[in-house]
DNA sequence: GCCTTATAGTATCGAGTCGATACATTTGAA
DNA sequence: TTCAAATGTATCGACTCGATACTATAAGGC
């Protein structure tokens, strides 16, 4: 038998699954949509996708065939290596995106003690990654958390990537990365 | 944009969610059979079970279909209803439920210090209690926690459930029920 | 330049999920 | 008795997901 906990947790993620089968866009798509709303230009791509979701390709791309049917993405052949795919948002996705489901998640958070919530977080934050570590998955964090992310403080001036060897916008920064190593 | 605690819920839910696809055993299968095994002899069935998954009385005919044919579950016609049904594990069942991918998050978890365990625990029991209230789920308590569990002290004496009227054994107030209301 | 291998995606299959709708039985109350 | 509610099942269509096989482009060694 298992712990409350484990239990707890078991249970959340279904209601935090069940709940996203709104509009006729599953919980995949919305993962999907969310993801290539959140990630940086070097990390809109299906493979990139593939890593984040945890599936493999062939899942992925009909997932986002799907998507392309409904009018919400659009795929354009990747600048610089004719194999790759680039991901972006159409207006119709975004504006779903604005009624995403997990605003009823993100009001049950908020109803929460100040103090609650960031400890929910830090733990979860330990917790994902040491599942994605049993699993070899990675973080994905925020780009400008990076190893590779080196700071411009002059007024005005991109940042930089030193893996990808790219200047990198304010919004670029701010983004997830798939190729993202902790500082 | 949601806040980091929401998106890391988001990401942990699809963990819990694609750990389970072992053994031929899909999600939704796993949480019934877990369901059944922790479910006093008041709630294994299909109706019961529906309201804790939270889904459409459809879609968990299909999943019970799927068990009984991989010989994990058995039917038998309620007593004293004949629309009813009542789902057992059988041995079968029983013996994967031993080897629930769910053990990985176990482990996890067990390697965090106690503390944030128990803050974890609790913040996601108001969380989730929440979140049910909001769409008129019920909690599925233990049997023990409910307003209509009445305890018998007597040595060997069995417990007593003043709603359904009926004798509880040690196991059947350990284990949850669909009827449990909070005392 | 050519060959091999790696990388990025797609196509297709089969089992299962899931909501929606329609249906059959049994129960219980007017 | 008849009608409504409750408990389940049957069937459909869109989607998920892993597995396998496939295409096209890229990159390195020679």
């Amino acid at each position: 038998m298992f712990s409350s906990t484990t239990l707890l947790l078991e249970r959340l993620s279904r209601l935090v699954q069940n709940d996203a089968h709104t509009d006729g866009v599953k919980p995949t798509q919305w993962e999907a949509l969310r993801y290539i709303a959140r990630a940086n230009r070097f990390s809109r791509s299906p493979g990139a996708l593939t890593n984040y979701l945890g599936m493999t390709k062939g899942t992925v791309s009909q997932t986002l065939q799907a998507l392309e049917r409904k009018g919400l993405i659009k795929k354009q052949t990747a600048a610089g290596d004719r194999r790759g795919v680039k991901l972006e948002l159409t207006s119709a996705g975004e504006k779903l995106l604005s009624a995403d489901p997990l605003s009823d998640l993100e009001a049950s958070l908020a109803s929460m003690p100040k103090e609650s919530r960031n400890a929910l977080g830090a733990s979860l934050q330990g917790l994902i990654k040491g599942m994605l570590e049993q699993r070899g998955g990675r973080a994905f964090g925020a780009c400008k958390t990076c190893r590779h992310f080196k700071r411009r403080h002059d007024l005005g001036a991109p940042h930089f990537c030193n893996l990808l060897e790219e200047a990198l916008s304010a919004g670029d920064s701010n983004k997830i990365c798939a190729e993202q190593e902790a500082a």
